[in-house]
DNA sequence: CGGAGCCGTGGAATCGATTACACGGAAGAT
DNA sequence: ATCTTCCGTGTAATCGATTCCACGGCTCCG
């Protein structure tokens, strides 16, 4: 590998002119600019990011953990967050947790060891001593999606409080009554929050969500196609399962089909997060989508911020409701985006 | 940040018994070990992987360029290979091409600058003469999934073929005569290969290809939505479009669905690539399923291979037709997997 | 005409690790 | 007892960049 020395030598300065004409420092002559830029070309030098990094004590580089790269919601959030780091100057490495606290923890410390800039987590299930640690230790650091409670930064988030009003109004307005959920893990806010608003949607039509119509899932199909089998071998099984986010749905279809059940008419269907597939699904599923571009660009955007000294905002986007037929035919003026 | 420097001082040794003691060299005192460990604990400390990175010339970092994250396929086999990885003692970054080759460069460049110890690419469309040098450079490299031909390197991929003539046998089978594809990028050779496949099988049968049968594509939803409505627009419309990858195959079914046409009594459709979701569109695809974790795996194993001075070896493993029900009722026997 | 100030440049320190080499002391060989 | 060998350890060089500081030469001003 060429290195600064031979770029140096060949231009006949020293490396402290050819670093001075890479950072474009303005006290070079045209003349040494010149043969600095002509060497660079011949060499086909390039600098080496490592011994760059060590000096500068800066990578320019952010860390993305995410729960569950095959969610395809966190897909299209790594791909943006990735985009918009890049349009800053910035190069994004994604960490997998496959919803596994611990590997959580060793993709954190992993990015920790490689000296990233920041660090952008959507926390999984199971509460990690280590964020609290190094958010104090003063590594940059933006929650997205999800949050941890305690943990004092910045979070990036979508707001589905109004869109699951929206749908329980929906799900009212077709007759249905007896109205369940798929939650995710208690340990994420995301978990939480969307079982709390359906509650309180609910209570708004003065229905009730009884303990047998939560079930306890993990944002995995197969915790789906669990949780449903149980609603419907309740003596009443609920007229409708929501599911919060689209793997769970996708378990929760195989589990309606499997019993022999149609939807919309036997059981309806919807999910938190929208993703291409469900309009093409048999039927089409309604859901409440997220603007996850807005939300990748704003968390980098807020990590950034942070990084490079100034003080970074907390952002929450609103989720909307988009009905199709899964939960029964809407009336005409209900309908949107199929 | 605590350096080594620290540690040593806690400990009251040189860095190099701090160093030997980390790197586990065996002459070190079992006094002296004690001390330093003790002092890694009381500090918290980690390496700095940046400054090891240098003076070691290994990042013990793997490069991944892929074509399309949000690419259900691509998605898993950048899963499989970060675990993989992972297992063997390697990090993973992976950058997104977006089938653009341009962009693909850029990562490449961006992975080399950072010392990468290995490129894992599976290359977009348009030539990049990029990769052969980087290849001639020293930098070991595998292909998964494409390749490109005239650069030597180890390919690590599915063979489609015997796949696909199980496919046309299928076909035939249900009465269909006038197939056509959806082809991938000309410059991709899974592009071209299963175009090819699909010729040489459709001969067996004595059938035809004809050039208004094979509809160019680029991989992506919209595209397999253009060709489609070409196909269907033709005086005389094929019975069934294969898709040359799965997002082509979403953007069919767009499309016939568009027409008002029904799959499969009006318009077959098979695609390329299986993913969970086509057990759950209406009607259930038929697809050709690839090994992804096979693939991913073999392909970290040979670039691990490579970067480590043993030999690598290219791989083929073989693809495998699921039949459901896109394409007509099969008949009892020939069902599988829905 | 002489001193101050600026500009372009190079030498050398530095970042945090690894590792070749030297050295002192203990143990074993003769 | 003396010589060799080996072991544990520390000193210092090194990786490839950035950047502080000093220096020589020039311009400008009084």
């Amino acid at each position: 590998m060429t290195s600064i020395k031979d770029v140096a030598a060949q231009a006949g300065v020293s490396v402290a002119t050819v670093s001075r004409v890479l950072n474009s420092h303005p006290s070079v002559s045209p003349d040494a600019r010149t043969r600095v830029l002509a060497a660079v070309d011949a060499l086909g030098y390039r600098p080496n990011a490592v011994a760059r990094s060590l000096r500068t004590d800066q990578t320019r580089t952010l860390g993305l953990v995410i729960s569950d790269v095959l969610n395809p919601y966190f897909t299209e959030l790594a791909r943006f967050v990735e985009e918009e780091a890049r349009a800053l100057g910035y190069s994004v490495i994604i960490g997998n947790a496959d919803e596994r606290p611990e590997l959580q923890d060793h993709h954190v410390r992993t990015l920790l060891d490689r000296r990233i800039d920041g660090l952008l987590v959507s926390p999984a299930d199971g509460d990690s001593p280590l964020m609290a640690e190094v958010s104090r230790g003063g590594t940059p650091m933006v929650f997205v999606d999800r949050w941890m409670p305690g943990v004092d930064v910045p979070v990036v988030r979508a707001d589905g409080r109004h869109a699951i009003r929206d749908l329980v109004a929906h799900l009212h307005a077709l007759g249905h009554r007896r109205l369940a959920i798929i939650a995710g893990p208690a340990a994420t806010t995301t978990g939480n929050e969307r079982v709390e608003a359906f509650r309180e949607a609910l209570h708004a039509y003065e229905l009730d969500l009884p303990e047998v119509y939560i079930g306890q899932g993990d944002f995995q199909a197969d915790s789906g196609r669990r949780v449903t089998e149980r609603f419907l071998a309740l003596p009443e099984p609920p007229e409708v399962v929501f599911a919060a986010d689209n793997l769970m749905a996708l378990g929760a279809l195989d589990a309606i089909r499997a019993a022999g059940l149609r939807v919309p008419q036997d059981t309806g269907l919807a999910a938190f997060d929208d993703i291409p597939w469900f309009v093409h699904t048999d039927p089409p599923i309604t859901a409440i989508a997220q603007p996850t571009g807005e939300l990748g660009r704003a968390a980098v955007r807020a990590l950034v911020d942070m990084v490079e000294g100034r003080s970074p905002q907390s952002v929450t986007l609103p989720a909307r409701l988009v009905v199709r037929r899964s939960c029964g035919e809407p009336a005409s003026d209900q309908r949107s985006n199929l």
